[in-house]
DNA sequence: GATCATTGATTGAACGTTCATTCAGTCTCA
DNA sequence: TGAGACTGAATGAACGTTCAATCAATGATC
């Protein structure tokens, strides 16, 4: 039983690599075994299609991103504490995991984004907008929807995150600037 | 001449449709051949290959980008004022034409999104950079870098069209709350 | 404990489809 | 009439998926 979802677990590893160097149509599925050592054949005991196995990377994804995020909230810290952890969070999980990062923004521009996900159920989105809510809650975000924040928020970490991964080369910035982006965003949301 | 560019742009503006309701690789060269009108071989007498019809319109968007939201600054107004109004252009650019924005977000997480291609020249954002350097020479915006301003300002359009894109459908926010955004971009970014 | 049966995962060659690309022949217009 | 655009059937490679055969582990029987 563990050791089925170990190799499950194995497969959307290895995807999740290929994918981000190749995309996902440069990564066939037997490629995907060979990285993982079984045959191609085998992953079809575990996913019904190619199609399913990226549907199941999506929730993979989402799902350990709230993971991780979550556990590293102090919910008892003050809500700009919060704020600030969130966001040196997410930097760090995405750096930390770029083909998380890679994964979700092709995932999200691709037609696999299609309306059934979209409507299905979606913990990670719920997780953030709650976040935001207690922020307006606590008096410390303006009293907007929390979604329009959450836009806002993660619109601002998606852009460095894609600086810093795909133009890493090009110009880099010093570090102590790029700190700055939380603290603008910061002075964005903040109530008074 | 005249004829080859239009056949070339019908092409690409065939592909850019494609692309956006199929993606990448669900969208044969035999199907926007005939998008266009045309048949399959003859793709190739304006592009020498698939990849290379993608690389050409990468940059045929960025340059279109380019055109329409530089012709539409007014160099002489306020500085505030042309943050605004960058602000609502870049939204309803993109909202006119949802086809360029999903394959930019394609294109830059993908495999095509090369070092060689972000070497390249790039005047969109050699725009935007100029723009913000205008804007901190000025005294209206903090004094950093203007890389950052834009990767600020970027991501919060680009997040928003996301929203308004591909979750239309989920819930929609109140117009004017939408409004609210470049408002408190502009309150992080402004000087004092 | 030894033997066999059962179950289900695993393998990898084979199949059929799709698709990028080519090219010999046709058309168009200057 | 010549140059180049255009056609669309043909080619061949790549890839998702299937499946008959194999293997490993567990349990049943004596």
């Amino acid at each position: 039983m563990d050791q089925i979802q170990d190799k499950r677990i194995l497969l959307m590893e290895s995807a999740l690599e290929l994918i981000r160097e190749n995309g996902f149509h440069g990564t066939p599925v037997s490629s995907v075994a060979k990285h993982a050592g079984v045959a191609a054949g085998t992953v079809y005991t575990y996913f019904r299609s190619k199609d399913e196995l990226i549907i199941a990377l999506y929730h993979y994804v989402k799902a350990g991103l709230l993971k991780e995020i979550s556990a590293r909230d102090q919910v008892s810290d003050p809500f700009e504490h919060r704020f600030f952890a969130l966001w040196n969070n997410l930097i760090e999980v995405y750096l930390a995991k770029p083909a998380y990062q890679n994964f979700l923004e092709q995932f999200v521009s691709s037609p696999f984004n299609s309306r059934e996900i979209q409507q299905g159920p979606d913990p990670w989105g719920e997780w953030l907008n709650a976040f935001f809510k207690e922020g307006i809650e606590s008096g410390d975000l303006k009293p907007l929807s929390p979604t329009i924040l959450a836009v806002m928020v993660m619109g601002s970490v998606i852009s460095l995150i894609r600086y810093k991964v795909y133009y890493k080369s090009k110009k880099s910035i010093a570090g102590e600037d790029l700190q700055l982006i939380p603290s603008m965003v910061w002075d964005g949301i903040k109530n008074k």
